[in-house]
This record gives C-alpha cells, sequence and structure tokens, in this order.
RNA sequence: GGGCGACUAGCUCAGUUGGUUAGAGCGCUCCCCUCACACGGGAGAGGUCCAAGGUUCAAGUCCUUGGUCGCCCACCA
C-alpha cells in the first residue's frame, strides 16, 4: 500500500482537508432513533457579529473534546452548533454601518434595517462557521441553529405567552436602566459599574417659613431640577423637628416636603438626601412610599426636557456645569467635596445609564430561582468548579425580576397587541409563526380587542431581551414545544459548558426557563470554564495590543497544536496565560509523534520486503490480541509498555470525567513522548530489525499495536493529526474515521507490576550510567566499559537479560560484574542499596569543583539525616504514625547515610590528591 | 460594603483526600547534527512554596491574622 509520510509535520497540509472531509461526508450527524447511552451538549451560541476569538476557541476545544471522547466510548453523542442574533450587539454594528454611509435606523426605517442586518448576519455568520470547522468542531452541522429561525421564533412566543398566562410576565412603569446611546432599556446585568473620581456637591435648600436651611449632599446635581422631596431619618434629632416641613427648591423655585424614611443613611453626606424619583432607582422607591411626584427631567437621549425649565435642551452634562455655576452664583452651593463612586454604564457602548422611568416588560423571577436554588442543592445538576456553585446560588437568592422588553429592531416581537381606541393589551392567539420577507414572526394577532372591540390592533414595538431566547436554547434548539425525535432523544441534555462571565446572563436563565417551561433541569452538569489571557497573565484587550488571533495562530503551529496548547494549561478554576512559546512547544511534540510514525513507517516498508504484510501485522485480529501474552513474544519492555498503557487511559479518563484537561493532556504528553518515544521505541530497535523474523515480527505487532491505540488516545485532543496518521494503518471495512473508532479500554489485566519495577530499576541502572559518563566528560561517541556489583542474584539476572538494552542506552561496550561493592574512594561511582556502577577510567578530573560539589552534598545530606533522625526519634511519631510511613522513612534514611559515608570517602581521598598525593 | 481567587524555579503554571529528597513546559549551563525527529537526544543548575502565628507525630496542602495583585456582586445620595 502507498504511505505518503512527509519528512516534516506540516499541519497546513492535513488539516484544511480534513477538516473538510469530515463536513462533507456528515461524519458528526447524531442519530435519533438508535438506542443507547446519549452524550448531547449545545454550544453557547456565538454572536452573529463576532468572529472566533481565542476564549471561543478554548471553549470549543473543550467541548470537542469531551465530545470526541464520549463518540469514542460508543454513545450516541451530538454536539449541536448554532448562533445567537445578539440583539443589541449587533445592532449597534448594523448602526454603525449605517454611519459610515451618514445614515440612522430612524432614517431608513424598521423593515430596511432588519433587511441590514440579516445582511450582516448571513455575511459574519458564514465567516464563524468557516472558523469552526477549520478549528475541527465536531458538531452536527445538519442541526446547526440561529435564534431567530423560524421554530426558535415560536418557542420564543411559546415561552412568552405560557408566563404571560401565567401572570409571571408583567409590564409595569418602573425605573429601568436606561442606555441614552441604544436608547433602550437594560436589565441589571447589562450595567457594569465603573468606579470613577467625581464630586460630591452640598446643595443648600432653605427651609419654607423658617430661616434655617437643609443641606443635602448629591454626585448628580443637574438631577435636582427633579427633586420632589428631601428625606432624613425619623429619628435624626438634627432634622426632628422639619419632618413635614417643606423646602423652596432653588432654581425651580418649587416647594417640596421633607418627608422622614428609615432608609435615610444618618453618618452619611448631611444625613438629609434630595429625592429625584424620576432619575433614581433608590429614590423611585422612597418616592413611591411617600407618594411624592415623579417628575422626568430628561428626554430619551439624556437632554434636559421642558420640565427643566431654562435649561431645556442642553446635554446632561453641560446642564450639570451650569446648574452648579448657577446655584454657586445664588449662593445655594455650600460646598464641594472630591468623592469617587460606583458609576453605572451600559456594558455594550460604555454611555453611562440613565435610571429612567419607562413602561417595561418584566419577568418573576422568585419562584423559577426558588426552584434552580432546588435543583443545584439537591445535586440535579452539579457546578463546577466547585465555587462557582456558591456564586449561582448566592445570585439566585437575591434575584430581582428581569426587564425583558427592549427598545430595539432587532429581535423577537412582543407577541402583544395594544388597542388603539382603548388601550388593553391581548397577546397573540398562539405561537404560530408566519414568513415575510423569508423571516419569522408571529402569525396569530387578536382579531379585535376583547374590552371596546375596536379593531385597530397594533403590536408591542418592543422586542425582547436577547437572552429570553438564550434561556431556551437547549430545548427550542431541540424541537420544543414539540415532542420533536430530537427532544425526546437529547434532552435534558448532560452538559453544559460556558464562560463563568455568562453565568447569570445564560446558564442561569436557562436553569430557570428549563426547569419551568420543560420540567426538567436543562443540563446535568454545569462546568464553567477559565478565560484567556495573555503569556503574562494579563486580560487580552485591543488596548493593550495582546489579542490574539486564533486563526493566525492556527496557520503557524497547526490547529492540533493550539488545542494541545490549551488543553495543557486549562486546570479547572484558574484562567489561563498563553504565549506564543508554548505552543512552539507542543508543535513540537506533534512533531514528535509525526516522526515517530514516520520512523514505523520507513522501517516497516523495509521488513515488509521480507514478505509480512502491515494489513497482517496491525489485522484487526491481531491488534485485538495484542499484547501477545503467549510468553515468547512478550519481552519485558512489551509488558511494560502495556502496562504503562493501561494505567494511563484510566488516569486520561477519570480525568475527562472531572474537567481536568491539564491532567489528560500531561499523562498522554509524557506517555507519548517520554515513554513511548524515548524508551520503548529506542528499546525496540534492534528486534524490529531482528534477523529472527519470528522476533520481529512478534516486535512489530505490538509497536504498531500500542501505536495505534495511542492515536486513538490522542484524538480528542489532536483531531487531525490523529486521523492523518491513523488512515495509514489498514481499517476494517467501513471504518469512515479515527473520530468514530472506539476509544481504548485496555484490561486491567495488562497493568504489570513486577514488569513495572524492573523496569524501572534497569531505567535507574541506566541513567546512573549516562551520569557518570556526562561527570567524566567522556567522548558520547567512545563505547566505554563499565564494572557493575548487583546486590541481589535477581538484579544480576534482569541485567543479564537485557544486558544488549543496558548497553545500548547508557553506549556501554561492556558491562563487567564484580562480587562486592565497590570503593568510592578509588574515582566517581553511583551507587544506591542495590548496586554500585563505575567506569574504570583515569581521568585529570577537576577536583577543587568535584570537591565543592561534594561538600555541598554532604551539607545537605546531613541536614537531612538529622533531620530524619529526629523524626524518627521521636516517640510521639513512631507512636503515630502509619507503619508503612515509618518504613519508608527508615529505608530513606538508611540510603542517605550510605550516600553521605561514600561521599565522605570521596572527599577524604580527593583532600589528599588535592595536598599532592598522586590518585593512581 | 460583601464575596471569590491568586501569591510555588528566571518566566508561565501544576500540585487530588496533609506522609520519602515539591513537579512540568519554556528559558539557562554542558555534551552530542547517532541512519524518525536539532520542532531532536543525553546530563545538569535553579525553589527558606507571600509573611507571622497556630493545629498535627508530620503542613505548599488545614485554621487565624496581615500583605500584595486580580475578579465578581452591591440602590449608600
Amino acid at each position: 500500500m502507498a504511505r505518503e509520510i512527509p519528512k516534516g509535520y506540516e499541519p497546513q497540509l492535513i488539516e484544511q482537508r480534513w477538516a473538510q472531509h469530515w463536513v462533507d461526508t456528515g461524519l458528526f450527524r447524531a442519530e435519533e432513533s438508535a438506542n443507547g447511552p446519549v452524550f448531547c451538549i449545545v454550544i453557547p451560541p456565538p454572536n452573529v457579529t463576532g468572529y472566533i476569538h481565542i476564549g471561543h476557541m478554548l471553549e470549543h476545544t473543550q467541548i470537542d473534546v469531551l465530545t470526541r471522547w464520549h463518540r469514542m466510548r460508543g454513545e450516541r453523542t451530538l454536539w449541536l452548533p448554532g448562533m445567537d442574533h445578539a440583539g443589541i450587539s449587533t445592532q449597534v454594528v448594523v448602526e454603525r454601518e449605517l454611519a459610515k454611509e451618514n445614515l440612522t435606523r430612524q432614517q431608513i426605517g424598521r423593515v430596511e434595517f432588519e433587511k441590514r442586518a440579516w445582511e450582516w448576519k448571513a455575511k459574519s455568520g458564514g465567516a464563524i462557521k468557516k472558523q469552526m470547522i477549520r478549528l475541527g468542531d465536531s458538531v452536527d452541522w445538519s442541526r446547526e441553529k440561529f435564534t431567530l429561525d423560524p421554530p426558535l421564533y415560536r418557542a420564543v412566543l411559546e415561552a412568552f405567552l405560557r408566563l404571560y398566562r401565567e401572570g409571571l410576565i408583567y409590564r409595569g412603569r418602573y425605573i429601568v436602566n436606561w442606555c441614552p446611546r441604544c436608547m433602550t432599556a437594560l436589565s441589571d446585568l447589562e450595567v457594569v459599574h465603573d468606579e470613577r473620581q467625581g464630586n460630591l456637591w452640598y446643595l443648600r435648600y432653605p427651609v419654607v417659613g423658617t430661616t434655617e436651611s437643609v443641606i443635602v449632599a448629591t454626585t448628580r446635581p443637574e438631577t435636582m431640577l427633579g427633586d420632589t422631596g428631601v428625606a432624613v431619618h425619623p429619628e435624626d434629632e438634627r432634622y426632628k423637628h422639619l419632618i413635614g416641613k417643606k423646602v423652596l427648591l432653588p432654581l425651580m423655585n418649587r416647594q417640596i416636603p421633607i418627608v422622614a424614611d428609615e432608609a435615610v443613611d444618618r453618618e452619611f453626606g448631611t444625613g438629609a438626601v434630595k429625592i429625584t424619583p424620576a432619575h433614581d432607582p433608590n429614590d423611585f422607591e422612597l418616592g413611591r412610599r411617600h407618594k411624592l411626584p415623579e417628575i422626568d427631567v430628561m428626554t430619551e437621549d439624556a437632554h434636559m426636557n421642558v420640565n427643566a425649565g431654562p435649561y431645556a435642551g442642553m446635554d446632561r452634562f453641560d446642564a450639570r456645569k451650569r446648574i452648579v455655576e448657577d446655584l454657586k452664583a445664588q449662593g445655594f452651593l455650600e460646598r464641594v467635596e472630591n468623592h469617587s463612586h460606583a458609576v453605572s454604564i451600559c456594558d455594550r457602548c460604555k454611555t453611562v445609564i440613565e435610571p429612567r422611568i419607562s413602561t417595561q416588560w418584566f419577568c418573576k423571577m422568585n419562584s423559577m430561582a426558588a426552584k434552580a436554588m432546588e435543583a443545584v442543592e439537591s445535586g440535579k445538576i452539579s457546578i463546577a468548579p466547585e465555587n462557582q456553585r456558591k456564586i449561582f446560588l448566592d445570585w439566585m437568592a437575591n434575584i430581582r425580576d428581569w426587564c425583558i422588553s427592549r427598545q430595539l429592531w432587532w429581535g423577537h416581537r412582543i407577541p402583544i397587541w395594544h388597542c388603539k381606541g382603548c388601550s388593553a393589551m391581548m397577546p397573540a392567539l398562539n405561537s404560530d409563526v408566519e414568513m415575510v420577507d423569508g423571516h419569522a414572526r408571529a402569525a396569530s394577532p387578536p382579531k379585535k380587542c376583547d374590552k371596546c372591540g375596536g379593531t385597530e390592533l397594533e403590536q408591542d414595538h418592543d422586542v425582547l431581551d436577547t437572552w429570553f431566547s438564550s434561556g431556551l436554547w437547549p430545548f427550542s434548539t431541540l424541537g420544543w414545544p414539540d415532542e420533536t425525535d430530537d427532544l425526546r432523544t437529547f434532552y435534558p441534555t448532560q452538559l453544559l459548558i460556558s464562560g463563568y462571565d455568562i453565568l447569570f446572563f445564560w446558564d442561569a436563565r436557562m436553569v430557570m426557563l428549563g426547569l419551568h417551561l420543560t420540567g426538567r433541569a436543562p443540563f446535568s452538569e454545569l462546568y464553567l470554564h477559565s478565560l484567556v489571557r495573555d503569556e503574562h497573565g494579563q486580560k487580552m484587550s485591543k488596548m493593550r495590543g495582546n489579542v490574539v488571533d486564533p486563526l493566525d495562530w492556527l496557520e503557524k503551529f497547526g490547529t492540533d497544536a493550539l488545542r494541545f496548547t490549551l488543553m495543557i494549561k486549562a486546570a479547572p478554576g484558574t484562567d489561563i496565560s498563553l504565549g506564543e512559546e508554548s505552543v512552539l512547544g507542543y508543535r513540537a511534540f506533534a512533531n514528535k509523534i509525526w516522526n515517530a510514525a514516520r520512523f514505523l513507517f520507513v522501517n516497516l516498508e523495509k521488513f515488509e520486503a521480507g514478505g509480512d504484510t502491515l494489513e497482517d501485522l496491525a489485522s484487526r485480529a491481531s491488534r485485538a490480541a495484542a499484547p501477545h501474552r503467549s510468553g515468547a513474544e512478550l519481552s519485558l519492555v512489551d509488558r511494560w509498555m502495556f502496562s504503562q498503557f493501561a494505567r494511563i487511559v484510566p488516569r486520561v479518563n477519570d480525568a475527562l470525567r472531572e474537567f481536568r484537561f491539564h491532567e489528560a493532556a500531561h499523562e498522554i504528553y509524557h506517555f507519548f513522548w517520554g515513554d513511548f518515544c524515548d524508551w520503548y521505541i529506542e528499546w525496540c530497535k534492534p528486534r524490529l530489525n531482528s534477523e529472527d523474523r519470528e522476533a520481529a515480527r512478534a516486535a512489530w505487532r505490538n509497536i504498531l499495536s500500542i501505536f495505534e491505540a495511542a492515536l486513538r488516545l490522542l484524538h480528542p485532543l489532536m483531531p487531525f493529526l490523529t486521523e492523518e496518521l491513523w488512515n495509514q494503518f489498514p481499517q476494517a471495512p467501513g471504518a469512515r474515521s479515527i473520530a468514530l473508532a472506539p476509544f481504548p479500554a485496555p484490561p486491567a489485566a495488562w497493568i504489570d507490576e513486577h514488569a513495572e519495577r524492573d523496569m524501572a530499576q534497569l531505567q535507574e541502572i541506566i541513567a546512573a550510567a549516562r551520569n557518570l559518563r556526562a561527570e567524566l566528560k567522556l567522548d558520547p561517541r567512545k563505547p566505554m566499559e563499565a564494572n557493575f556489583f548487583a546486590a541481589t542474584p535477581q538484579l544480576r539476572a534482569l541485567i543479564e537479560a537485557n544486558l544488549g538494552a543496558v548497553k545500548q542506552f547508557a553506549a556501554l561496550s561492556a558491562l563487567n560484574f564484580v562480587d562486592a561493592r565497590m570503593n568510592a574512594a578509588d574515582g566517581p561511582l553511583r551507587s544506591t542499596s542495590e548496586f554500585d556502577i563505575r567506569i574504570p577510567y583515569e581521568i585529570v578530573a577537576d577536583i577543587p569543583s568535584e570537591l565543592a560539589a561534594l561538600r555541598k552534598e554532604k551539607e545537605r545530606l546531613e541536614g537531612i539525616i538529622a533531620g530524619q533522625e529526629k523524626q524518627l526519634g521521636n516517640p510521639a511519631f513512631s507512636g503515630k504514625a502509619p507503619p508503612a510511613v515509618i518504613a519508608k522513612l527508615q529505608e530513606s534514611l538508611a540510603e542517605r547515610k550510605a550516600e553521605h559515608a561514600k561521599a565522605t570517602q570521596r572527599i577524604s581521598q580527593l583532600d589528599g590528591t588535592a595536598r599532592g598525593t598522586s590518585p593512581a
């Protein structure tokens, strides 16, 4: 057969090809009608406006690793892809595009605007899909979804109508977070706080009918135009006598009452607060308690309105300056202090939020939150890492109603109609959707007003918060509210992986809406992944200029290398620092595997020339039988290799089960590079080319079988490389891809402690010999003899049985056994309680530096010995510590003492040399 | 104002339930271009685990306090 293994590993040549192949052959299509265990995970839908950034890559890689792992373990596996319409983000982007043509959305109107947004979606969404394919995401593209697709639109309407009928969705006039740039209400979560240096202005309000004044402190003097009261604490002696009186509001010359309220903090400012119910959430509550008027002094875009009298038309910040000047001029500004405080800003556009009274739609959260908490507390949903669970529960416990309406044009329009005659509200008759211009919308408006019978009805102009539709994602994507095959098979899903930054936005809402609407938790496990930072742990940002474009790095290092890097750094609970150097390191790992394969296949060709074929050697039958436990075929190193493999696979499984991706990656890395390449391949080389055809054949069978299995073990982490190499093996008829091959499950019987012990012993001896050679600065090309003392006959037999390998690895021409322990005074020697090894080579050693090193070593040993003797001598220790611990310590002490004795001996010998005595 | 996380080798980080001499990758030093791989092989150097107390026979690991940095939540004008 033709095997093409180019000399260098070039990911660019193979990755694109396989990525496309996987998509073209529909490899990851999940079967909805078969039986057996199911694994389903839904993608956190990327915003259509976005592009794939390195954080997505981490998220997708983690999901993909687990997805591929489950799939290989024989589960019916579905990773469901899709995208989010991302209401406000998309609207901002499209508006920005319009601005380039000097247009606003108001100028082109709602219909045209939506058209533009759809165009943008097509372009941007296509790019994201391409990128995901490039990452190797093993998603089922036949099930791709978008939050504005008709079936998902219908799910949104259904959810809204149910909650509306249940009274959980209501409309009301309250103070909300208002972004004057986006011109929409926002939920609490979409507001971020920025600590800023500002001022605290002390304003003097004269008390009517007295000569007294009340001083109030404020960070926002412009709102004083809308003041409708002043509040003090009822117990505050300073103000008790003024409660019920009125003050004259400066500039506006309006009389407003002084009220008493427990919410007032006597310690802050002057203990008296101005109340602006229309522009401050606290004041809003307070104002309603005391039935104070609500005077809105601003427009939607944060300019002063007619209620602001002479300041009407001014921008809010200009007005602030003017008002302060005017107050000062009129003697109402008492003083100004520096004051740092948190300013609310729009998460999306960073504009300062203006609290604003408006009519919005809200969703009651208490009952749903209680169910969500119960699900987490009872373990129906597990959350990892552990500390996120508490954060989740705390948030649920303090939840507030959710403002779900947005004054945007891009999204699911609220399915409520208002009667133009009597302004009664009527919901859509059902959740059906119809297509208009190719896009979905509510299809069943009420025909006439329930109240007045009027027929002039108009649909509510607002759309729903994007997160309302994302909150339905795990079931809306599977067909809900219909009982589809997909919903039956794949819902509830098994797992959700998301960034901890959207725990409240998305994960929490899915849990609540899922429990309420479907009666089941939408997923049973939730894993919150970390954030990716730059190589110095700094947050990536455009301003810092340290943003990594994953596609860039994909081209440079290969997808597999970047995936592996992300995984080996992905310890749960801590953010990841990512630099080019580390990616380079794991590209080297990919290259290493590539070259191991190259070695095998190139040499195999020579072997095949002798009549054997790869098909014979690696046929499924012989692989299933591997390792060949029929004595002769299994040498020590084979038993050791298979034993290592049998140990590592369960460790990888455990690690993946618990989201310890870094551990899984580490295990595989060290197995492949250390055990397999450095030891096993090297050890096998002579046998693979052995004259003994049968021995060679056995060696080939074993090495090919372990290599092929190791490729399958690595596949979830490095899908492209492993697919490429795996396909060089002859496959069973119908085998389509390594992605569908079984994940390795070596029997526990492969574990061979005896072989492990023997191998460790040999490795230690080889290391000792190499260490000696290096220290004596011997020419590595020149074979040397060594003298060897074995403390036990077993050890001697072990070495004799593996003499060839020991000589090969230690670059020795001969190993001469001696019958007595050797003397350290005769020169450098390596020894343990089990053996001594020496290279009898007379050299002019660097005596002073050897002496220095020895003395340092001696000192170190003395410290350890003293410590251990002390501990062993402590009756409390020998009385309470487990015997195994004591035995270990005693053993260690004995060895340490032996080392110390030898060091001492060598020192005195070298000392003699240094003083002029001939060493030989 | 609450809460969380981090502090371990020059850098970036691992370190499961407390138990021999604390690990990895990169970097560094020395040697080797040995016919799979110099994206390689071999041998090394390098750490009072932020500080101070405490619990324990035994602490990087558990407790307390403090320090530095970062993050989240919060309606103190």
